[in-house]
Formats: structure tokens, C-alpha cells, sequence
RNA sequence: GAACCGGUAGCUCAGUCGGUAGAGCAACUGCCUUUUAAGCCGUGGGUCGUGGGUUCGAGUCCCACCCGGUUCACCA
């Protein structure tokens, strides 16, 4: 025996048997292909299919799946079985399929769990339930583990009630396939995820933009703050980073004569792990010649109004105990200005030393190395960000937090940057995108020295950026949005790992 | 990284004051030809997260560790 039979349940062990004694009947649980005519809830939302009488010919119907339940009655039995649209109850009797079939298989070694196809007539249940008729069963994949088998019924109020649910997060994360199968409202979540990306790649191709891609393998890493994976290249003998944005190739694009480019990127960064952080992540960004950020606003309003419309036609949102309104214009408020709402001390034009006197009297937590844009992000993130539930633009950053950013037009010490704010959190980052190759070699240089200091989430210098730039790029304004951070709004979800499919765990 | 909560049968969960390990569903036997959390009779199934300690005796008390969830910190 191997190892794995050694520690197999007693219910895995009688499953193999199963297996085992189907094949020296000469059925194969394991068949190349099924004919499938019908999906579940074609055959429950179209009338003409069902028999009002056994006499009646309407056509057979072919459908397969899952069993998710079984009621045997003796020589008649119902089970439901579940495809990839739905549950429809099926309805087998040993006398139209056979002795062989009715009782060795479907009822000694047929289990819930295991997939099976069908093919019947449609019927009406005393009950009034749909009903499949089976007169050919057949098995599709025998199951060596037993599924969790959630009940579901309806009380007297038509409230839906759960009995033995596969709750446990940790074996709903590690095993979704299994979650999938019997929590339907998982597929929902990432259905609607899908959609929401591709509600935005249509408005983005509507516009003319082109979707592109761009290294995930960096030999310098930069457009954001953050620490990287490393690897290595064997060949080359030298070591690659996985990438934590996009920004500088998409930028490069620019340079080279494309007018719109947008990418949809998983970004890496090496940092904890949150409901809203997993070490790899989705963001969208976008890049437009000859555009400010005051077009990107009107342009990101428009197309989340879009999403919302298309995932709930509605461009209200149910999130957590709010709802969410989404239709443009959002709200646009300089971010000295919100700060001062909602702390009453006025930030702009502060020196260092002011900002750590204000920083102390609100029991923020600062050390010497907090620089002044660093400080005004605390303050920042502690008092305003939090209470932001309406979408909501918040501009004009301090230059000292945003070193790729075109500085302010008529602000001194500001940057033409916004970000989005909703739910309390960040979904959007945007910038005028600088392009003065001199400013911008002179901020990168800034945050090298900064990184000399032991900043390690400061940015390097990136020569073949700098050289890119010094070809000339166009006015550009550009903007990221996360993926998963939106997908947590549009499907209601508290944590990023029900918006991901096989969220980071540790290893079993 | 810190705090709190949790880990008992395949799933969901009980387990009192420390005294032979429990239920429903699932599985197995049998009955049942329109059921629907189908029903009825019976049966099997446990490294109580892991390791140590206290005790005549530990699922239960103590210590350490592992895993997870939540909150906080960093971050998007």
C-alpha cells in the first residue's frame, strides 16, 4: 500500500472500491465525452419542454453534471445535479433504465459528488418542480472524495437557510475548487469580476487605446514605492526583478508614438499580507498623450459609472453597510483642503519642523526619518481617507511624495496628481505625467539618495527611462486603478482573497 | 511583527466541575416508484492541531510550537 492509501478515510477507501468494481463491470468512470443538448436552466426557463403527460412527445433533453443531492425511494429515486449554470432535479426509475443501472450503479456505487449525463424527457414534479425524467444514466467521473454537502431550504418568509455550509476560510481559500462546487455565490463574485474587466478593456478599445504588454521581468524595478521580488536569470547570470508597476515601459510606449496605451498587470510587491494586500496583484493603468489629469478624472468617473451600470444596472452600489453611488461627476477636493476639513489645521505651505509640531498634536506616530510628504500621507490616511465612502477625487499632492509627477501649474510645491478614493480606500492613483527629462533625472536622483539612506522602498535610477524621456514624451497624463480593489466594491466582498481565485496562503 | 478568537468524524458543530468521545448531514445494511434538509430500522467511522507538563486520570488545566481567521502596524 502506498502512503496515501494508508491515510485514507474510510469513505475515500470505499469510493476507490467503487471505482474498482465499476471498471470489472466493464463501465468506464472515467468516459472520453458526453453530449451535452442542454444546459440546466435552459431546460427550466423553456415550457414547451415539459410532458404534461407521459403520452406527449416533446423532445429528449441531454444534460450533465455534478450530483449534488439524492433521494432514493426504492425503486424510483430524485437527485439534483449541478452544471455550470445551475441545479436541476433529475427523476430515475430502476423499470426505464434497467436493473443493472438503477440498482448496482446509480444506487450502490454512484455518490453524491460524482459527475453524471442524463437524458429524458422533462416533467413537472406534484410539487411543481421542473423535472428531467432520465431514461439513459450514465456515469462521467466517478469522485474519490466526498464533497461537502451543504443543505439549502426556503423558510416560510422564502429566506434562504444553510445547513452544514463549507464555511471554513482557510479550506475554502486552499481548495476553491471545492468552495466553487458548493458555495454557487463564489462563481458569482468571480463572474462579475471578469465582467468588470472587461467593461473597462471595452471602454478602453471604444476609445482607441491599445492594450499592450510590457515586462513582468525587470532588470531595474520602479514606478512605485515598494519592495520587489528578486530572481534570477541563469543564463544571463544576472538577477531580475518582478515588476511592481508598469508605469515606465507603458511611458516608453508613449515616447515611441502611441497615443493611448493601457495594460492589465499582475504587479508583485514583497510586502505583508492584509484583506486588501496579497503579494500579487491587478491593476490597470492607462496612459494618454496630449491629456492632464483633469481630462483623467472625467475619463475615470465615466468609465467605474460604466462598470457599475454594467455589473448592477444601476450605478448605486451595495457595499458593507453603504451604498455606494458611482454616476459622475465624483467630488474633487485638493487634499490641504480636506485635511483641513477634517483636522482643521491647514497644511499648506507647513516646513518640516511645523508638520511634526501638527503630526504630535494629533497623535500621529512619526520618527526623524518621516520626510514632509511621508507626514502629510499620515495625517492624510489616519483622518480623511477612512471617511471618504463616496467616490472621491482628492488632488494636488506635495512633490515630495510623487517623483514621477509634472509639478502643479499654479501650486508651488505641488503636483498634478489625484487619487481615487472609495469605500475608505484607494482604488485609483493618477498623475500630468512629468516629462521634463531634466526635473524628472534630478527627482529620481532624490529618491536614489534616499535609498542610499535605507529607504528600500524608494525608487532607483532608471538611465533607459531617463534616455526615453530625453527623446521626448508628450504631455501624458496616466492612471493606475486596482483590480482587486475594485472588484471588491463592485461584488461586495471584505477581503481581496474572495476577489482572487487562489489567494496567497502559507504552504500546507 | 503584535493582540484577540479558533483548530473535536468527510462537512457543520456540541462536549458541564478533569472521570468510557457526541449529534445532524455524509458513508455502509435493509425497507420504500413524484421526493425535495425525503422518511424509517440498524451499523461503522476519531492521532480531540503538534509536542511537553500537572494529575490516579486531560478534548477539558499549564507551557511551548504549528495552522487559520479577525484587528492593528507597513503597504495599493
Amino acid at each position: 500500500m502506498s502512503q496515501q492509501e494508508l491515510s485514507l478515510s474510510e469513505q475515500e477507501q470505499i469510493r476507490r472500491e467503487k471505482r474498482s468494481q465499476l471498471q470489472e463491470m466493464g463501465i468506464n468512470p472515467y468516459p472520453p465525452q458526453f453530449n451535452q443538448s442542454h444546459y440546466s436552466v435552459e431546460v427550466l426557463e423553456n415550457p414547451d419542454l415539459v410532458r404534461a403527460e407521459e403520452s406527449d412527445t416533446s423532445p429528449l433533453v441531454s444534460i450533465a453534471g455534478r450530483i449534488m443531492a439524492r433521494r432514493i425511494m426504492g425503486k424510483a429515486a430524485f437527485f439534483h445535479i449541478q452544471d455550470s449554470k445551475g441545479v436541476i432535479q433529475v427523476y430515475i426509475r430502476r423499470d426505464d433504465v434497467g436493473v443493472e443501472i438503477y440498482n448496482t450503479v446509480f444506487k450502490k456505487l454512484v455518490d453524491i459528488g460524482d459527475i453524471v449525463g442524463i437524458r429524458g424527457f422533462v416533467f413537472k414534479t406534484r410539487t411543481g418542480e421542473v423535472t428531467v425524467h432520465a431514461e439513459h444514466f450514465e456515469l462521467l467521473t466517478k469522485t474519490l472524495r466526498p464533497l461537502p454537502t451543504p443543505k439549502e431550504v426556503e423558510n416560510e418568509q422564502g429566506e434562504k437557510i444553510t445547513y452544514d455550509a463549507f464555511s471554513d476560510k482557510e479550506l475554502r481559500y486552499r481548495q476553491r475548487y471545492v468552495d466553487l462546487i458548493v458555495n454557487p455565490e463564489v462563481k458569482q463574485t468571480f463572474i462579475k469580476r471578469t465582467k468588470l474587466v472587461q467593461s473597462m478593456r471595452n471602454f478602453m478599445n471604444d476609445h482607441g487605446y491599445l492594450e499592450v504588454e510590457t515586462p513582468i521581468l525587470q532588470p531595474v524595478y520602479g514606478g512605485a514605492s515598494a519592495r520587489p521580488f528578486v530572481t534570477h536569470h541563469n543564463t544571463l547570470d544576472m538577477d531580475l526583478y518582478l515588476r511592481i508597476a508598469n508605469e515606465l515601459y507603458l511611458k516608453r510606449l508613449i515616447v515611441g508614438g502611441f497615443d493611448g496605451v493601457y495594460e492589465f498587470s499582475k504587479d508583485f510587491r514583497n510586502e505583508g499580507l492584509s484583506r486588501f494586500h496579497n503579494p500579487e496583484f491587478t491593476q490597470v493603468e492607462l496612459y494618454v498623450a496630449y491629456k492632464d489629469y483633469e481630462w483623467m478624472m472625467a475619463f475615470t468617473e465615466q468609465m467605474i459609472e460604466k462598470v457599475a451600470l454594467e455589473l448592477h444596472g444601476s450605478t448605486q452600489v451595495p457595499v458593507g453597510k453603504h451604498l455606494i453611488e458611482f454616476k459622475a461627476p465624483w467630488p474633487r477636493i485638493p487634499m490641504f483642503e480636506a485635511i483641513l476639513e477634517h483636522t482643521g489645521h491647514d497644511l499648506s505651505g507647513k516646513n518640516l519642523s511645523e508638520l511634526q509640531a501638527i503630526a504630535k498634536e494629533l497623535h500621529i506616530e512619526i520618527d526623524d526619518s518621516f520626510g514632509i510628504g511621508k507626514i502629510i500621507d499620515e495625517i492624510f490616511g489616519t483622518f480623511v481617507e477612512p471617511k471618504l465612502i463616496q467616490p472621491t477625487f482628492i488632488t494636488d499632492y506635495p512633490v515630495e511624495m510623487s517623483p514621477l509627477t509634472k509639478k502643479h501649474r499654479s501650486k508651488e510645491g505641488l503636483v498634478e496628481r489625484f487619487e481615487c478614493i472609495c469605500n475608505g480606500k484607494e482604488i485609483a492613483n493618477a498623475y500630468t505625467e512629468l516629462n521634463d527629462p531634466v526635473d524628472q533625472r534630478e527627482r529620481l536622483e532624490a529618491q536614489a539618495s534616499l535609498r542610499a539612506g535605507g529607504d528600500d522602498e524608494a525608487m532607483a535610477v532608471d538611465e533607459d527611462f531617463l534616455r526615453a524621456l530625453e527623446f521626448g514624451m508628450p504631455p501624458t497624463a496616466g492612471i493606475g486603478i486596482g483590480i482587486d480593489r475594485l472588484s471588491m466594491i463592485m461584488t461586495n466582498s471584505e477581503s481581496i482573497r474572495d476577489v482572487l481565485f487562489f489567494p496567497q496562503m502559507k504552504p500546507e
